[in-house]
RNA sequence: GCUGCCGUAGCUCAGGGGUAGAGCACUCCCUUGGUAAGGGAGAGGUCGGGAGUUCGAAUCUCCCCGGCAGCACCA
């Protein structure tokens, strides 16, 4: 028999029969590794136990204590497991896929009846017995036509379109466990005792399309958390429960930040705490432009749709705009418009205005664009996706060759932004050529390759993101993550050779003459309704001082210091302080307790030492500490603190 | 948009075919208290909207609107 050499990680090397299975090494070593083992890491890839190895390799078993083999086979073995307990209470239920995700598995059903809260319980308690059986996992390569009709026998018509689009020359693989199978690539469990029967929850229970497709059936889709013992289960359901404390739409209602309500889905009505925010935000941003040698414009709501039909969007985007047709009684014109999605089409306006110069590009053309666009009614949340909004938008008109400088200069942009406003984590995706476009492949290539060199020369890791450019031409997207790990693209570039030729954008070459400018579509923080629920949620609603709405509360001690509190807060608001009294009849604990809460983040209280004195007692938002200080240094420090990062 | 769940006072929520409830917030009175809730009294809702069943609907049925989770969408 073929003898093949295995290399174990303490640099142990030993001949084996080809074909041995990791198991019988396991049982080789001891009996009790034998027991514990979980799976083994055949040269790097994850092997189930009792696949056979028929080459030289690497080798290293794994157990329970080896997080990583041991969370993804815990997560797939409770997806099977779910899904046998499942067709073990309704046995009419048809099986589809179950894979891993992030801290847990999910796996889609079709059933007629749908899965009601209660019964995850249900199913959660026969999952625990199926584990207590400790049945064996089985695993059996089957051929093709064998699983084709296995599968029609047992009415599981999903499983077979699963197999019709396994490539041919693939070996379908069963897993078993008790009397239930399912197809899958494996690796598994050694038997299903192995996976700890508390340490997982089953969590949630939602729609999804049959292969994501939503022309296609909709599934009953179940979600569970898994982990390697009760006490990471535990850990995992604490954070779930701080990130629901920073929900940005908790947050808002809290700090009397925004609302929204059924007159206007997707719209905010920003309070003014909210708002001070709001203004805030973009006056830095409006600064940081400026110095950036961005032009600021403005352009109309109600566009007719003329333009988009110029434009493209009135074929391409209809469904998401908002169309405004003028009652034909009162029209004096008759009309149609729609109220802008985008800002770019307005923006080429401006710049058809008079001619153009090589000498005028790069032109910067900067808006904080108010935009509406219809978004489905499912894709609502909070204020982070909304149907109105506001861009920091703008377009770079520039050569093919300038597309790389231009970049690189937006990249550097965007990352002196975040890190002031306190993100130094941020991904980049770059999205390239789909498989449906305009402009020529020579065009993309020029196109993708000034991207990736800018990217790279501003110093940034990127993902590739295979065929998710926009039709117009290849995009970076600059994503930051939530309170519970949701990813949200904000910033975004997107190189468009399309518009300009649609819009008959042109400039006056060194030549004399005309030629077609690129153009740049980008924005920094994406739109100001969203990074502000980002902010507000990475930050637990307790903003830097600059941003915060209420700056600082001074808070009477006792009612002989009214006077003096309103003494305090006129100075600190002539030093650009946003300062406000409370002289309310109550005890400075109600007011401490009540303005901590409101995630104000200096509190001062003053009772008649310090009225005498001519001091403040500041108390910071988390701490407990007071500190007393004279008032001309607390207006100092405070004034200070109350700068943006470019001012201060 | 799709699947499921939900909608009762400003907020958080209980109730459920027969006169609408609690806590907090709010208003007034007492209290002037030194760093996370001082005490008392009062006011506040045609139970998301519409239709139906019924002697009677917040409660049951249907339709619509909105919200939540996920899916799809995010040009």
């Amino acid at each position: 028999m073929a003898q093949i050499q295995l290399t174990f990680p303490d640099g142990n090397k030993r001949e084996f029969n080809a074909g041995i299975t990791p198991a019988e090494i396991a049982a080789g070593i001891s009996n009790s590794l034998r027991k514990k083992a979980i799976s083994a890491t055949v040269n790097g890839q994850h092997w189930d136990l009792q696949w056979p190895i028929t080459e030289d390799a690497e080798i290293a078993i794994n157990t329970m204590k080896d997080a990583e083999p041991a969370l993804e086979l815990i997560r797939h073995d409770c997806a099977h497991i779910m899904a046998r307990a499942v067709q073990e209470i309704w046995p009419d239920t048809k099986v589809t896929i179950g894979p891993v995700i992030k801290d847990g598995w999910y796996y889609d059903f079709d059933r007629e009846e749908p899965f009601v809260p209660e019964d995850l319980a249900l199913i959660e308690k026969k999952m625990k017995e199926i584990i207590n059986k400790r049945d064996e996992v089985r695993t059996e390569i089957w051929d093709r036509d064998r699983a084709v009709q296995f599968y029609k026998d047992n009415n599981e018509p999903y499983k077979v379109e699963l197999i019709d689009a396994i490539p041919g020359n693939e070996p379908l693989r069963m897993y078993w466990h008790g009397d239930w199978q399912d197809l899958c690539r494996g690796p598994h469990l050694q038997n299903t005792g192995q996976v700890p029967a508390d340490a997982f929850k089953l969590m949630s229970i939602a729609g999804a399309y049959w292969r994501g497709d939503s022309d296609r059936a909709m599934l009953q889709r179940i979600y569970g958390v898994g982990f390697q013992n009760k006490n990471d289960l535990k850990k995992h359901l604490h954070m779930l429960e701080e990130a629901a404390k920073r929900d940005h739409r908790k947050l808002g209602r809290e700090m009397d930040l925004f609302h929204m309500q059924e007159e206007a889905p997707g719209q905010i009505f920003w309070h003014p705490n909210g708002w001070r925010i709001y203004t805030e935000l973009q006056n830095y941003m409006r600064r940081r432009q400026n110095q950036a040698g961005y032009v600021e414009v403005n352009t109309p709501q109600v566009v007719d749709r003329k333009l988009w039909e110029a434009s493209g969007h009135w074929e391409k985007y209809q469904d998401h705009m908002f169309i405004v047709e003028v009652d034909e009684e009162h029209a004096r014109e008759k009309s149609v418009n729609a109220l802008k999605p985008m800002n770019c089409p307005c923006h080429v306006q401006i710049f058809n205005q008079g001619l153009k110069s090589y000498r005028d590009l790069p032109l910067r053309m900067a808006e904080f664009g108010s935009c509406n666009r219809y978004e489905p009614s499912g894709a609502l949340h909070g204020i982070m996706r909304v149907r109105g909004f506001v861009q920091d938008d703008a377009h770079i008109f520039c050569t093919e060759a300038q597309i790389e400088e231009e970049t690189k200069r937006f990249i550097d942009f965007l990352s002196l932004i975040y890190k002031d406003l306190g993100f130094e984590e941020f991904s980049v995706k770059f999205s390239d050529r789909p498989e449906t476009r305009a402009g020529s492949d020579e065009v993309w290539d020029k196109a993708e390759a000034a991207l990736i060199a800018a990217t790279e020369a501003a110093g940034s890791e990127y993902t590739l993101n295979p065929g998710e450019g926009a039709f117009y031409g290849p995009k970076l997207e600059f994503v930051l993550t939530d309170a519970i790990g949701r990813d949200w693209q904000c910033g975004t570039l997107q190189v468009d050779f399309v518009l300009p030729e649609r819009l008959d954008a042109t400039y006056i070459g060194e030549d004399g003459a005309k030629h077609r400018p690129v153009m740049l579509h980008r924005a920094t923080l994406g739109s100001f309704e969203r990074f502000i629920g980002i902010l507000i949620e990475s930050h637990a609603g307790k903003l830097p001082f600059w941003l915060a709405p209420r700056q600082v509360v001074v808070a009477s001690i006792i009612s002989d210091a009214d006077d003096y509190v309103h003494e305090v807060v006129a100075a600190l608001q002539a030093a650009g302080v946003r300062a406000e009294a409370d002289i309310r009849n109550e005890k400075i604990n109600y007011k401490v307790r009540e303005h901590s809460l409101g995630k104000v983040p200096a509190i001062l209280a003053v009772g008649m030492r310090e009225v005498e004195e001519r001091t403040v007692s500041i108390r910071r938002l988390g701490e407990k500490q007071t500190r007393v200080v004279t008032l001309d240094e607390a207006v100092t420090s405070l004034s200070q603190e109350a700068k943006a990062p470019d001012l201060a």
